[in-house]
RNA sequence: GCUGGGGUAGUUCAGUUGGUUAGAACGCCUGGUUGUGGACCAGGAGGUCGGCAGUUCGAGUCUGCCCCCCAGUACCA
């Protein structure tokens, strides 16, 4: 370096990664509570696998220069070529071909980080949580059925409401494909472009699937290239199955003479059923024939949701079947279906929806120390209201000013603070101050004196009243 | 990756045709107030003007390259 600049190391996180504050914290982990109480309780076993794997484990088959960019890869100690993982999925396959012994089927969950370097945009950083519930080693469309069920009970045991999860299958498209005579090595295109429907809109989409479009910043888009009638043939096919009525009849209409149609749209009648008879609300599950998913993986039935009252936040829950992904390590292929959450952006529209609330400390109550020469005392309450199940801190910064420690309390958050002094020890007292009710009261006065007392904002009571009322207070 | 818009205190921003010591508001810190968070009063800290090079007597301001941020879009095994 050719003059020292400075000594001191900028604060900063690296490109398309970030921390979570304390409140979006403790909101995230209160989540993933629930999300797991609500799968376990449908038999869904925690498993968790390494962050690193081998490269080659990641990429397979698929090892090409353009899926290298997208890992976060490198050489590691004995030269071993290693990568973060970019998902869950393929660490689920690779767990369950190496344990020959498992139980199948599995039914697995798992939420962890996963990395991907990928350009960060609104939302959507290089790691990120997921989490995953599939079950492996069966074919039987009601695995399909018990990922939706499971889906539905996410959402329930969440609190929200006002949700759809909609599904479909990947065979009905593929007969669409195969009944509009285009080739084999195009499917995979015209379902990724198929499933730009919702956010891009049909007009978007046929063009792309045909010469190709221009976006809304002037950057062109390299279409697939189908002809105008394959092209007519998918048209006509999602205007008819997204009209109102019984799509699946529509379907069945359509294409009843290609064969791979009909085994999905057998299944979707499969699922149907099994659903109902599960007692699943009707109204929380639909059958969405224009759901295609675009990973390349899927070979069955398909899952979406749709946060109805925030539709603009896309698929927080998705997944689908995949008949494929575990051959990659062994011989036999081992069947899976399953759902993803993208953690973050369903906390993102619970916080938006008001079905969490974001707090922003866990302590309840903050002991101050008044006079360091009673700390045993203080100690001793503090002893006290942890046992009682009350979350408290006693105040362990440097400052022995009571403005200090009030001043802390009401900057992370505490909302009771407990004052005991001279006063109070002599008359076996404390006083209990209520900040949230404090800020209240600060919009009524701008007299100091008075809002520092006021009645509404602190009690002096008896010391062994102390848990009672802040039980009460605390609900 | 591509297209477009940006980068001046912690944050939001102002900064004249290139001109001396780069400002404001909010926030932060200290004190008034070691028995009380707000409000109020007094004071204070905080900037390599994203980086490097160039033009110039002189660059926050002009030029080039790079980096980063924001938005849209592509890819996403």
């Amino acid at each position: 370096m050719a003059k020292k600049k400075t000594d001191k190391v900028r604060p900063q996180v690296l490109k398309g990664f970030r921390d979570y504050p304390p409140p979006e914290q403790i909101a995230r982990e209160t989540m993933i509570g629930n999300v797991r109480s609500a799968v376990e309780l449908m038999g869904f076993l925690p498993l968790q696998t390494a962050s690193l794997e081998l490269a080659e484990t990641l990429l397979g088959s698929h090892y090409t220069d353009d899926n290298l960019a997208e890992l976060f890869g490198f050489v590691g100690p004995d030269d071993v070529n290693m990568a973060l993982r970019y998902e869950l999925t393929v660490s689920l396959a690779r767990y369950v071909a190496a344990n020959p012994n498992l139980a199948l089927p599995f039914r697995r969950y798992q939420y962890g980080n996963v990395w991907r370097v990928d350009k960060p945009g609104p939302g959507r950083y290089r790691e990120f949580m997921q989490f995953d519930i599939d079950i492996v080693g069966t074919s039987n469309i009601l695995a399909d059925a018990e990922i939706i069920a499971a889906m539905v009970a996410v959402f329930d045991g969440l609190g929200i409401n006002n949700y759809k999860v909609k599904y479909s299958s990947r065979k009905i498209m593929n007969g669409l494909i195969k009944f509009a005579g285009i080739d084999d090595n195009k499917a995979a295109d015209v379902m990724r472009v198929v499933d730009k429907l919702n956010k891009q809109g049909k007009d978007a989409v046929i063009a792309e699937l045909g010469a190709g479009r221009t976006d809304r910043s002037g950057d062109k888009i390299k279409g697939v290239g189908l002809t105008d009638s394959q092209i007519a043939e998918i048209e006509k096919f999602l205007d008819s199955v997204s009209g109102s009525g019984n799509s699946l009849e529509t379907a069945e209409s359509l294409l009843g003479s290609v064969q791979v149609s009909v085994e999905g749209i057998n299944d979707l009648k499969a699922i149907e059923s099994h659903l109902s008879s599960m007692n699943i609300d009707k109204n929380k599950t639909e059958i969405d024939l224009t759901i295609v998913r675009g990973l390349a993986y899927y070979t069955g039935p398909v899952f979406e949701t749709v946060l109805l009252d925030l539709p603009e936040f896309g698929s927080v829950f998705s997944g689908g079947r995949y008949d494929n992904l575990v051959s990659r390590f062994v011989g036999k292929q081992i069947p899976g279906t399953g759902a993803s959450i993208g953690v973050d952006r369903l906390l993102a529209a619970l916080i938006e929806l008001k079905a969490l609330k974001l707090e922003q400390s866990v302590s309840k109550v903050l002991v101050t120390v008044m006079d360091p020469e009673r700390l045993p005392d203080y100690l001793k309450m503090l002893h006290q209201l942890r046992e009682a199940g009350i979350p408290s801190e006693i105040f362990v910064g440097d400052s022995k000013n009571i403005t200090k420690q009030v001043k802390y309390a009401d900057k992370v958050g505490i909302p009771f603070v407990l004052i005991v002094g001279s006063n109070e020890f002599e008359a076996g007292q404390v006083t209990i101050k209520n900040l949230k009710a404090g800020k209240e009261k600060a919009k009524e006065t701008s007299e100091r004196e008075e809002w520092l007392k006021a009645e509404e904002i602190q009690v002096t009571i008896s010391a062994d009243k102390m848990l009672e009322y802040l039980k009460g207070e605390l609900g």
